[in-house]
DNA sequence: GATCCGTGGGG
DNA sequence: TCCCCAAGGAT
C-alpha cells in the first residue's frame, strides 16, 4: 500500500485490510473483487491484483520467503519492496532505496546526474550508506530512520540541514547545493481527455455499472457505463448515442479528474427507469447492481457524487 | 530507457 | 490554480 502513497492516505485502508484478511491464506482465499473493494480509493489498483496474486503464492509455497532473490520473483515485489521486507521482517542487511533514500543518497555524494537516469548510480551509492557496523546489527531501524530522515529533516524543500545528523558528510550542503537535489528531468506535459458516462437508476435502488477489463488504466474496477476517453470533447448529440438506452436524460453536470498522464473531464448524465422497464438493456452496459458494494475508483465516486446535488453545493 | 498506472496533500 | 511528490512495479 505505500508504494507511492503516503502514510496518512494508507492507514485506514491497511487497518479495514487486515480486519478482513488478518492472514496470508485470508487474502489468498478471498475473490479478487472483494480484494479491489477494500483497496477502491487508493489508487494504482495493479498493486491490489499483484498483493492478491502474491498472497496465493506465498500460500501455495507455504510461507514467506527470507531473501531479497526470492522475495523478487513474487509478484508486485520489486527493488525496494524486496529489501524493505528483508531487512524489516527478516533482519537482513540490506539497504531499501525509496524515493527518500534517493534524495538522501544524491545529496550525501552531491550526485547532480538527473532522475531517472540517475537511478542505478544512485542504488549502488546507496548500498554503502549501512555500511557502519552499527547499521549492519539492526537492518530495521537503519532502513526506517532513513525513511525518516527523508521524511522530517532531508525533505524535498527546504531541507532542515541544520538539524541533520549526517551535516557535515554531507556534500551537496557543503556546496550549498542540497535543495536542489536531486535534479530531475523535465517532464511532458500532461495531455487532456474527455469523456461521458450514465447514471441510470432502476426502480429498486440500484445502478447500472460495469466492470473494467482486469488489466490496464483501473483494471478490474467498476465503472458506470460511457464513451471511451478521447482527446475530443464530446457533443451532446453525439454523447447520448452512446447511451445505454433511449430515455429521458438529465445533464448532471462534469467532472475533473488527474490521472498521472492525462487529466480527464467528464460529463454525466442521469436517468430513472420506470418501474416497468429495466430490462432491455444490452449486457456491454453493465448491470443493476448496488453502488455501496461495487469497487469504485476516485474518478467514479466524483460522477456519483453529481447525483441530485444542486449547483450551489458543488 | 520510456510508459503506464491513482489519489491526496503541501507549498 | 498549479506543480510536486509520495515506504514503486510491470511491461
Amino acid at each position: 500500500m505505500l508504494q507511492q502513497t503516503t502514510v496518512k492516505a494508507v492507514i485506514s485502508y491497511y487497518e479495514r485490510f487486515l480486519t478482513h484478511y488478518p492472514t496470508v491464506q485470508d487474502l489468498a482465499a478471498a475473490p479478487l473483487e472483494d480484494v479491489l473493494h477494500l483497496w477502491a480509493g487508493l489508487g494504482y489498483y495493479a498493486r491490489a491484483r499483484n498483493l492478491h496474486a502474491c498472497a496465493k503464492r506465498v500460500s501455495e509455497r507455504g510461507g514467506f520467503p527470507n531473501t531479497v532473490e526470492e522475495l523478487l520473483t513474487l509478484p508486485g515485489i520489486g527493488a525496494y519492496t524486496a529489501r524493505a521486507i528483508a531487512a524489516i521482517a527478516f533482519g537482513r542487511p540490506v539497504v531499501p532505496v525509496d524515493g527518500n533514500v534517493e534524495r538522501i543518497t544524491a545529496r550525501l555524494n552531491a550526485t547532480e546526474e538527473p532522475l531517472p537516469a540517475a537511478r542505478p548510480l544512485l542504488a549502488k551509492q546507496a548500498a554503502l550508506l549501512n555500511a557502519d557496523p552499527d547499521a549492519q546489527s539492526r537492518p530495521s531501524d537503519f532502513a526506517q530512520a532513513l525513511f525518516d530522515l527523508g521524511a522530517t529533516i532531508c525533505t524535498p524543500r527546504n531541507p532542515t540541514c541544520l538539524t541533520c545528523p549526517w551535516q557535515t558528510s554531507c556534500i551537496a550542503h557543503a556546496r550549498g547545493i542540497a535543495a536542489q537535489l536531486p535534479a530531475k528531468q523535465p517532464k511532458q506535459t500532461r495531455p487532456t481527455r474527455y469523456g461521458i458516462h450514465f447514471l441510470l437508476h432502476d426502480s429498486n435502488g440500484q445502478a447500472l455499472l460495469r466492470t473494467r477489463p482486469p488489466t490496464g488504466l483501473l483494471g478490474g474496477m467498476d465503472e458506470l457505463p460511457g464513451t471511451d476517453w478521447r482527446s475530443a470533447p464530446w457533443s451532446e448529440d453525439e454523447a447520448l448515442t452512446h447511451a445505454p438506452c433511449l430515455t429521458d436524460w438529465t445533464h448532471r453536470g462534469e467532472i475533473r479528474h488527474v490521472f498521472t498522464h492525462f487529466t480527464l473531464y467528464l460529463t454525466v448524465y442521469e436517468a430513472y427507469l420506470p418501474q416497468s422497464h429495466n430490462a432491455g438493456i444490452d449486457s456491454s452496459f453493465g448491470t443493476f447492481r448496488s453502488t455501496t458494494r461495487a469497487a469504485l475508483p476516485g474518478v467514479m465516486k466524483k460522477c456519483l457524487a453529481l447525483t441530485k446535488q444542486t449547483p450551489e453545493t458543488r
